[in-house]
DNA sequence: TGTTAGCACTCGAATATCTTGAGTGCTAAA
DNA sequence: TTTAGCACTCAAGATATTCGAGTGCTAACA
């Protein structure tokens, strides 16, 4: 067990370090006005800190800097003991929220765009899981005599279309017909259960009702697919660049690469979904190409149901106390804008 | 004016350089084979050259590099002569078109990545100018009491849409009346004109039809109004990493910061519109802070009118010569497609 | 007159050497 | 248990050294 004065040059390491970068001596500690112990001492509990794996040395004659465990150890225990209030931040990130923005697309742009900006680091959030939302209405509007365009409207208000060219053999009220029977039977049921209803009832009264159906179902099944998919928002890479781990170009092409490929990102997290607030630390994280740097997530519900995450991506040395209040904050705004938007049955 | 030699000896220079990134010796020319002058020969050329303002010495005792005017010069007048059908590009190249993409965005995303994958440089795209586009139809998806969707659909394909609060003084069929009349006196009317025919007639039947008028135009008017404005893709970011001239972070910082804000690049390639092929080589391009960057720009037409351009960014010393020949053959291309994809009227 | 070989000279880049100072660990005394 | 003191370490910066690719110039040659 650390003692109280362990954990306060721990703190004070990380805090030091997180601003400058630079390895911390026991010297520019002892200097600090609440400190009355000397830097010999503070050398002789670091020797124990670091002993204990909370602490390293770049180099043999250098100063210290905190490990992952660590950064671990004072995400998990020196930060919960802080005010977790500093108001100003409170309000100016409600303020965003209050300024009702009626498209999901740009709630989400908003939101990655003052999370970097507020933070200085790089802001991932992941579009919410459209799973639940139902089909509102389905439309088609015909462009020309070989082409039209397909509209899905969810009852969320996200829309979806799509042109494709008419099948050869496929009337004008054949298409009619289709998409009636189509809306009829898909409206208000959930997405996911789509595929599902295709294929029995539907497909039969298509069949019944539309002349050449196995052809035609060949060319627009396609059309009508909705891409579940949820979008990722980045923000702030250029933030990334400042940041002196990144001063080699051959890293910053690596994690520019690393999130251009949407699909790792995707994935991670998409993991971290279930379970709010979390910090990953370092080498923590799956990619392991990344030793020094830190992912803070948290998740936002729509009427209490998790539905995606939002995250900070920034260097181990990273300000974790305000990052998480910030991100915590912004969740927090993004469920009450988001259930506020997706609440029509009122 | 330039002898046989002295262009051969550019020409050459130029190759080498783009190639190696290295100042060019005169021996390493001399052991051409098709060379059968000496180094020495070369050197007092290459005197000359430099005179003449076409090359320049980094330092006093090494090769040269092609000056900004030996680019011009190359681009002007040694890529004319040369052979311009490399046949194994504009095949590849018309295949991507071939496979009849037909979401105009989905052709402009591809059209960027096919770019820059080819070239290894940063690809820009302008989105189609759509200001002659006529409006197919207007539609309005109610998603509760309280919001509603609007899309509006273009005769290109082109769908956009808005969630908006619907006022608290509008019955549903006032709603109904509002763009039943919208639809009839704007169908098939380009979108440009549309703030001309609103203000007139429009509104007098509007006001006419429509219980508290002007309060809903307020809240709605956002709504219906077109974005017009052009969307820039980009690609290939990453490519331009990979460059020598690109291994310091504070002008990667700068480049990205410049290609984020698309402002800026937006009025660049607009600029280039009327134009056709354009070249610019470094300095000559507005954006002073980039010395050694090039940047190419072609044209694309539907139906013969120039309505958007594509861009290729990369060092000074750029493989002109295919990416000339790409960026024109995507063009090309580009042009084919979106003819196809726009001409409805068959 | 144009071309070439030869040679001294230049200068960046790579490498080695020196210097400095922040920081450590250890010891011995308070 | 804490602290002062001191020898020791090592990265980083400053200087010096070496190396070689490349030049310009001169003089000889065709």
């Amino acid at each position: 067990m650390l003692s109280r004065r362990q954990l306060y040059i721990l703190q004070a390491i990380v805090d030091d370090y997180v601003q400058t970068a630079e390895p911390v001596g026991s010297r520019s500690i002892s200097k600090r006005e609440d400190v009355d112990f000397s830097a010999a001492t503070i050398r002789n509990e670091m020797a124990d800190l670091e002993d204990m794996g909370f602490l390293m040395k770049p180099h043999s004659s250098s100063g210290r800097i905190p490990s992952h465990k660590g950064y671990r150890l004072y995400v998990d225990q020196l930060l919960n003991e802080t005010d977790n209030n500093h108001l100003g931040l409170i309000t100016s990130v409600q303020q965003l929220f209050d300024s009702r923005v009626s498209e999901v697309e740009a709630v989400m742009r908003k939101t990655a765009a003052v999370l970097s900006e507020m933070t200085n680091y790089v802001s991932v959030v992941l579009g919410p899981a459209m799973s639940n939302t139902k089909l509102k209405q389905l439309q088609i509007i015909p462009l020309s005599t070989t082409q039209a365009v397909a509209i899905l409207v969810t009852d969320s208000g996200h829309v979806e279309n799509r042109t494709f060219d008419i099948p050869h053999n496929m009337s004008l009220s054949d298409l009619e017909k289709f998409v009636n029977i189509l809306n009829e039977q898909l409206a208000d049921s959930p997405i996911k259960q789509w595929e599902a209803l295709m294929s029995n009832e539907i497909e039969r009264l298509l069949r019944q009702h539309v002349d050449h159906y196995e052809k035609i179902h060949q060319d627009l099944s396609a059309a009508f697919k909705p891409k579940v998919n949820e979008q990722i928002f980045y923000n702030g890479m250029l933030n990334l660049l400042a940041q002196p781990e990144f001063k080699d170009v051959e890293k910053v092409k690596q994690m520019l690469e690393w999130l251009e490929d949407k699909k790792e990102v995707y994935s991670l997290l998409n993991a971290m979904n279930s379970q709010g607030l979390t910090v990953k630390i370092g080498e923590e994280n799956r990619f392991e190409l990344f030793d020094d740097i830190s992912m803070i997530t948290a998740t936002y519900a729509i009427d209490g149901d998790t539905v995606g995450s939002i995250g900070l991506i920034g260097p181990t040395r990273m300000q974790y106390e305000r990052a998480i209040q910030i991100i915590t904050q912004m969740a927090d705004g993004l469920s009450t804008s988001l259930t506020r938007l997706y609440r029509h049955d009122a």
